[in-house]
RNA sequence: GCCCUCAUCGUCUAGAGGCCUAGGACGCCACCCUUUCAAGGUGGAGAUCAGGGGUUCGAAUCCCCUUGGGGGCACCA
């Protein structure tokens, strides 16, 4: 079953922290990869040594593991050494592979240098546009003989760039999920840079260089790369290199339809994950973006979808962001995890809220799985947990007396209708502070008294939380402790005393 | 400006000529359950398949045009 023929690589710029749109296509090349047992491979695409960071290196490498994507040759996962036959894996120590295939660009003059200055091609640049002509080399340098070439070294002092030859004709190729595409090299913008005046290579360069000598089979990229494709073509095509199938992926969009970007929707992931985001939710969700089974199914792991993935299915439209319906997954997959995990997967943001004080004291494991029947449904995200009970690790709550007094009720009222529940809370005592226990008692009591079990209940909500929205009540107490809720109880009775006197 | 590309409910999508009076999911609404909030269950509103021409006995599905959207055109990746 393994395809040794399938080679596909995900190669990132550390430029930023890890993208969605680089984790989806990471995916999607993993998912191919994986399904047909091909190989996936990282590269690290840093010749932008200006933006390249080596924290981002490791937000992208730490950020895909987490998710799951991993790869068969790339860099190690503890920033340990390179794994793989055509290691290094990093641009910036592959440097000699660049040089050779562009002296021999050179040395054929399929590339030439180019001594134009950053304002020479700006000003080109600013006539085009004002005479509404597409942007493109002018060709300045392009047939200069060895005496004009010294000529332009002396005269702009800096060593000159090295550009590639476009040659005239159409480039096509057949895209695995758009069928054939075909280009005019005239459309190109001329002859472009594939080495900077300083030596070190530009994208379009080194990322055929790469893919070529790491055998790449397919390269699955996103729709933005379209029309770099044919750039690729005639570079592979220089050097004598097979040419690999091309696949180009639905762009991932903002709500309001354009190319997503940091700026209106949330890209990192590391955000997502900060949020209480699962990896679960957020393949699953990554991998609805621009495919589905053709199955009604919803809700799959990333084995299952594996198993289901086919490059066919794949959408060809752009496919907008909707984060409801990856909190609806991500709550999806909450509810599925086993207690041992989920308990595990909430510390730490239980330690971050008692870091930054929205709590006072850490839950032990066995209070939080004590907790789990109530509370693991109620969970969109991690997060969400110190929302919904961090009550319970608060010492002294500030609670709103106003808030205390239910809808239907008034202040005395509610303040005979907690006096009479504390009175009968506490005649239990640790052994029969259970749930069971405590509800029939307080039933009765509003039979008794004609009240309506909702309106003492909401009282006793409030005071002992604080929130009028919580899991169940009396599993919300017996959380809580029997301490604690009288001592609640108490401080709002005698807070009620105050509201009744001032009349609210 | 030029080139490329895409087009099914608000959103993600099923659909590869008759199974479609277009299915599912998210979201929304209602009801049920219920001490609140969720979850869950049931039901509902929601797409003249962008528009117009063809081809065909028959088109969401094939072709053409139009319109609209998106992407690209760097000594960024």
């Amino acid at each position: 079953m393994p395809d040794p023929t399938i080679r596909v690589r995900i190669a990132p710029s550390p430029t930023g922290p890890l993208h969605i749109g680089t984790a989806r296509t990471a995916l999607f090349n993993f998912l191919f990869a994986r399904h047909v047992g091909g190989t996936f491979l990282f590269r690290l695409e840093d010749t932008d040594v200006a933006r390249s960071t080596v924290a981002y290196e490791r937000d992208i490498i730490d950020g895909l593991h987490w998710l799951g994507v991993t790869w068969d040759e790339g860099p190690g996962i503890a920033g340990d050494g390179d794994i793989g036959p055509y290691a290094p894996y990093r641009q910036m120590l592959r440097l000699g592979f660049y040089k050779a295939a562009s002296d021999r660009l050179l040395a054929a003059d399929l590339a030439y240098p180019c001594f134009c200055t950053p304002d020479e091609l700006d000003a080109d640049r600013k006539a085009q546009e004002a005479a509404k002509q597409p942007p493109r080399y002018v060709g300045r340098c392009a047939h200069l003989t060895a005496e004009e070439r010294a000529a332009r070294l002396a005269e702009t002092g800096r060593p000159p760039a090295t550009r590639f030859r476009v040659r005239p004709g159409v480039v096509g190729w057949n895209d695995l999920i758009r069928d054939r595409i075909e280009i005019d090299t005239a459309n190109l913008g001329g002859d472009f840079v594939i080495v900077r005046g300083d030596g070190t290579p530009l994208y379009h360069f080194v990322v055929i260089v790469d893919d070529a000598e790491m055998k790449i089979s397919h390269v699955i990229r996103g729709e933005d790369h379209i029309s770099n494709t044919p750039k690729h073509i005639l570079l592979l095509e220089a050097l004598g290199h097979p040419i690999p199938v091309f696949g180009h992926l639905p762009l991932i969009l903002n709500p309001d339809g354009s190319k997503m970007s940091k700026r209106k929707t949330q890209t990192a992931v590391d955000d997502y994950r900060a949020e209480g985001f699962i990896r679960e939710g957020l393949i699953n969700y990554f991998a609805y973006l621009g495919w589905s089974p053709g199955t009604e199914e919803d809700v799959l792991t990333l084995d299952e979808i594996i198993e289901r993935f086919d490059i066919d299915k794949v959408q060809k439209g752009g496919a907008k962001f909707d984060r409801g319906r990856l909190e609806w997954l991500n709550g999806q997959w909450i509810r599925r995890l086993e207690p041992d995990d989920l308990i595990d997967r909430l510390r730490p943001f239980l330690e971050a809220a008692l870091d930054d004080g929205r709590i006072d004291r850490l839950p032990s494991d066995e209070d939080v799985r004590a907790l789990l029947p109530v509370v693991q449904e109620r969970l969109p995200t991690l997060a969400a947990i110190v929302d919904l009970v961090g009550f319970l690790w608060v010492d002294d709550l500030a609670v709103d007396p106003a808030l205390i007094v239910p809808k239907r009720w008034d202040a005395a009222t509610t303040h005979e209708g907690l006096a009479a529940a504390r009175e009968i809370l506490s005649a239990h005592d640790a052994v029969t502070w259970e749930a069971d226990e405590l509800e029939p008692p307080l039933r009765e009591l509003v039979e008794a008294r004609g009240w309506k079990a909702g309106d003492l209940f909401m009282a006793i909500r409030v005071a002992t939380t604080g929130r009028t929205a919580t899991p169940p009540l009396f599993d919300t107490l017996v959380a809580l402790g029997r301490e604690r809720t009288l001592g609640r109880l108490d401080a709002a009775i005698e807070a009620l005393v105050t509201v009744a006197e001032t009349g609210r």
